[in-house]
RNA sequence: GGCGCAGUAGCCAAGUGGUAAGGCGUGGGUCUGCAACACCCUGAUUCACCGGUUCAAAUCCGGUCUGCGCCUCCA
């Protein structure tokens, strides 16, 4: 298995510390509002990679956490006249919300950083013993991030330059900082805002100091995987990694991954630009199956645009799979025998080819729109291969070997068996005695009435289907 | 200004030296009362442009144009 990372800028063999083992940290939301569908690409494709790892039969210690004290959230707060808390808690069980629908598995453990303050008074402790962090006037505690002599590397940048072409950083709070460089690791409170007690003074934790104990607690020192959206490279990540190489003397993570951005018709996302998407907006017009299949269909690392034109047509792509699996599952309610005929054994051994196809795709730092491409000719293998003559034994490994690639990619694709209530019986029963009668407009206007209530009729050889609009 | 990414059919998108996957859409056909599903056929003499290396380049090198990202706790 390769992944591409992002500390050495190539496809590296994935090696795990522990053999048999993963320990991956990504970077999750900060929870002061629902999660936008930017959000939602980070969620989808690292809980890709986890799966194809479970499936490779590597057992993944997966952690995720919640940012939940912020600025964003306390002015939220402010605004709602209620603990911050109070936000954040509300957030977070509505992004769960949407991760579910979404089909992301939740975390092996989701920390939230209000409960870890603990742990990063420790790690600035250590820090400061070390002589990598230091404290201002006001309480503030800054790391020195000259002493770190790595600093950089995960960005590829040069100290010099950062300090010569970032006027921000010179600006913003230079004056009792030792250098521009230097980041914020405690902070004091302000008026109004939640604090915690420290040696230096009442207040909050910097960002990145909290990934780095959270990490540790979970994880340990050291790591296979940390990941996030490619915009937390700089400065987040790279000052996780100053931090937490500082304090524990140890390289942090072997392998860094990072998705790039989701823009909307073109354009970033963003609120004043009109184009903010939320997951849930979107829920409510598709099947967050599909979102999930159309993040799924470009590479991790290239940008990839969201449109409604997009959108469309990721939905019937879907359902091309999903259709599939239902006709699988329609022969198999009437397939004749058990055993497996001649000539399916060696269909099927063809079509284990798209599984190593899968694989192959999977194998190479999760290339994951090739990946699809192995499920698409698979289905066309059992769309043009399985039929009524077929038997069990064939159907059911045809739709085994759809099901399980595709719930590697988090793709449900078989619908759940659903009753119609008794008055739509009826209503398909008359309009099939209609049709035989050839009285094609009553059986015309039943399938028009069943549509309006989101019944799609389907007469194929076999008989008359339906699935929901 | 510094660092970096990208440009493949109408649209989306794989492919990093050996002669262009897959999906959506379009058009035609088979099936069908019709529709839908499915299947078959239909598509880039060509991979932004110009040079170069090579027996061989979408793939490597140099240049040009265009779009984009990071350098602001924005995934």
């Amino acid at each position: 298995m390769k992944i591409y990372n992002t500390l050495s800028k190539k496809k590296e063999d994935f090696v795990p510390i522990e053999e048999g083992k993963v320990r991956m940290y990504v970077c999750g939301p900060t929870v002061y509002n629902l999660i936008h569908i930017g959000n939602a690409r980070p969620m989808i494709v690292f809980d890709t990679v986890r799966r194809y790892m479970e499936y490779k039969g590597y057992d993944v210690n997966y952690v995720s956490n919640f940012t939940d004290v912020d600025d964003k959230i306390i002015k939220k707060a402010m605004e709602e006249g209620v603990d911050a808390s109070v936000i954040s808690k509300r957030y977070i069980e509505e992004c769960k919300k949407d991760m579910a629908a979404m089909n992301v598995k939740p975390a092996t453990t989701h920390p939230l950083a209000t409960n870890e303050i603990g742990g990063m008074l420790d790690m600035i402790e250590t820090l400061m013993e070390k002589g990598y962090a230091y404290k201002a006037e006001d309480g503030t505690v800054y790391f020195r991030t000259r002493n770190f002599k790595e600093y950089g590397k995960l960005s590829h940048k040069n100290l010099d330059d950062l300090q010569g072409g970032n006027r921000s950083l010179l600006v913003s709070g230079a004056e009792q900082k030792e250098d521009a460089l230097d980041f914020v690791l405690w902070k004091p409170k302000k008026e109004g805002e939640p604090y915690w007690e420290s040696p230096w003074c009442d207040g909050r934790p910097g960002w990145h100091i909290e990934c780095s104990v959270m990490s540790k607690k979970y994880l340990g020192d050291e790591i296979d995987i940390h990941a996030g959206g490619e915009d937390l490279v700089f400065p987040h990540h790279e000052n996780e990694i100053a931090q937490s190489e500082a304090a524990n003397g140890k390289i942090f993570s072997k392998y860094w991954m990072h998705n790039a951005f989701l823009n909307i018709d073109n354009r970033k996302m963003s609120k004043s630009a009109g184009n903010f998407f939320t997951v849930r907006d979107i829920s409510e017009k598709y099947d967050l199956q599909i979102l999930r299949f159309f993040m799924l269909s470009a590479h991790y690392r290239s940008p990839l645009n969201f449109s409604a034109e997009l959108m469309e047509a990721a939905k019937n792509g879907y359902e091309r799979i999903v259709t599939s699996v239902g006709n699988l599952n329609y022969l198999l309610e009437n397939a004749p025998s058990g055993e497996l005929k001649d000539g399916e054994r060696e269909l099927l051994e063809e079509a284990g080819a798209f599984t190593d196809r899968f694989d192959e795709a999977m194998d190479d730092d999760f290339n994951t729109a090739d990946a699809i491409a192995a499920i698409f000719e698979l289905v066309k293998f059992a769309n043009t291969h399985a039929g009524q003559e077929s038997s069990k034994a064939f159907l059911q490994a045809l739709k085994e070997e759809i099901k399980e690639l595709s719930d590697i990619c988090g793709l449900i694709v078989e619908k759940k068996e659903e009753l119609l209530d008794a008055d739509i019986e009826a209503l398909i029963e008359e309009r099939q005695a209609a049709r035989k009668e050839k009285n094609f407009a009553r059986a015309d206007e039943i399938r028009k009435e069943l549509l309006d209530k989101g019944i799609i009729l389907e007469d194929t050889r076999e008989g008359v289907k339906w699935k929901r609009a």
